[in-house]
DNA sequence: GTCTATAGGGCGATAGAC
DNA sequence: GTCTATCGCCCTATAGAC
C-alpha cells in the first residue's frame, strides 16, 4: 500500500510527509507545513495530491498493476481463489524490500481515523480491480466479487500481522490465511 | 446502512440532507443550507453530526446492534458463516421496511466518492463488531475475521442488487450469496 | 453562538524543457 | 512556439476552539 517515493517533488513531499505525521500527529501536521519542510508551497502540494490523506496513498496503484498482472497470467483452470493466492505470492518480494517505509506508515495510518478511511478506500479499489481481473478470466460476477473480498481480507490479515511480527515469514502467514479461509468455507455448515 | 428518522432535529436534518444532495450534488451543498432548510443554525448540524457525510450514516449503529444481538443469541455449534447467515436474515424484515428511504440513499451514496469512502468505514466497523461477536462465542481471531468480511461481502453484494432490482427478494439474494460463498473453493483446486 | 484556522478549488502568471 | 511544473493570491466551506 506504500512505497518509499522516488527523488522528485513528490517523493520527497511523501517522506516529508509521515515524517511530520509521526512527529506531531496528522491533524496536527498542515499541508503547508509538509511542503515548506520540502521547500515548495502549499498549492504545490494539492497539485500533486488531490487532498492531504492523498499522500500516504500512492503505493495501491503499483500492487494493482502488479496484481491483475499476475491474474491474468495464472494458467487455464485455475480456481477463484487460488489464483488470487498465486497473485499475493507473486509481491511477497516486494513487500519484503518495502518493510522498512511499510512498518512506521502502517502505524501512523493505523493510529489516524482519516487515514484508515482512506485506506479502506484504497483497500476497495483493489478488491474491485481484483474482481474485474478475474471476470476477465471467465469467472461469473458474484463468484469474482466474492473471491476477491474474501482473498483480499486474508491477504491483508497476513500482512498486518507480518508487520507487527516478522516471524513467521510474510509467505507463511499468507499460506496459513489461505487455509484457513478454505476450511471456512467448506468446512462449516452453511 | 440508514433510517428514516425520527420527527426531531435530527431525522428532519437528515432528511434535508438527502433531498438537497440529490437535487445540487454533494459538494454543491453546504451543511448551512442543510441546517437552513430545517430551520436551525449551521452550529447545529455539527452539534448533531461530527462531520458532513455522517449525516447520512446514522444507520450502521442500528444494523449493529441488531446483527450482534443475532449472533450472541445464536444456538450453539452453530458454524461461523451459518451464525452470520442467520443473523443477516434476522434483519431483512427491517431492511425492507426501509427501503423506500434507502433506495435513494444509496444511489446518492454509490454517486459520491466522499460519501462511499464513509460507507465503506462504517461497512469494516460493522464487520469489526460481527468478528467481535463471532469471537465471544469461541471462535478464534482468523477465522472470526474472515468470516465476518467474506459474510459481509456477500450481504453487501445482496442488498446492493436488491437495492437494484426488488426482485427476487432480498432473502432469496441472501440465500444465493451465502451458497455461492460456500462453492468458491469447489471451482477450483486451492 | 462567535471566531478562526485549515482544506482545497479557481485562475492567471512565471520559468524552464523541448 | 508548446508543454509542464510551480507560484501566489483569492475564495468558500469545513470544523474546531472559545
Amino acid at each position: 500500500m506504500t512505497t518509499k517515493g522516488g527523488d522528485g517533488v513528490r517523493g520527497r513531499l511523501q517522506r516529508a510527509a509521515l515524517d511530520l505525521f509521526r512527529e506531531r500527529g496528522y491533524d496536527r501536521t498542515t499541508a503547508a507545513e509538509i511542503a515548506a519542510r520540502v521547500g515548495v508551497t502549499e498549492r504545490t502540494f494539492f497539485r500533486h495530491f488531490a487532498d492531504k490523506p492523498e499522500v500516504l496513498f500512492d503505493g495501491e496503484a503499483i500492487l494493482r498493476t502488479a496484481l491483475t498482472a499476475s491474474v491474468a497470467s495464472a494458467p487455464e483452470g485455475l480456481g477463484p481463489l487460488a489464483t488470487l493466492f498465486r497473485a499475493f505470492r507473486s509481491i511477497v518480494p516486494m513487500l519484503e524490500a518495502n518493510r522498512p517505509f511499510s512498518e512506521p506508515w502502517h502505524q501512523v495510518v493505523a493510529g489516524t481515523p482519516a487515514l484508515r478511511e482512506r485506506e479502506l478506500a484504497k483497500t476497495a479499489t483493489l478488491a474491485d480491480a481484483l474482481a474485474g481481473a478475474l471476470k476477465a478470466r471467465g469467472v461469473d460476477d458474484l463468484q469474482a466479487v466474492l473471491a476477491a473480498q474474501a482473498g483480499m481480507a486474508a491477504f491483508v490479515y497476513a500482512t498486518v500481522a507480518w508487520l507487527a511480527d516478522p516471524r513467521p515469514c510474510l509467505a507463511e502467514r499468507l499460506d496459513l490465511c489461505m487455509r484457513e479461509l478454505a476450511t471456512l468455507l467448506t468446512g462449516g455448515d452453511a
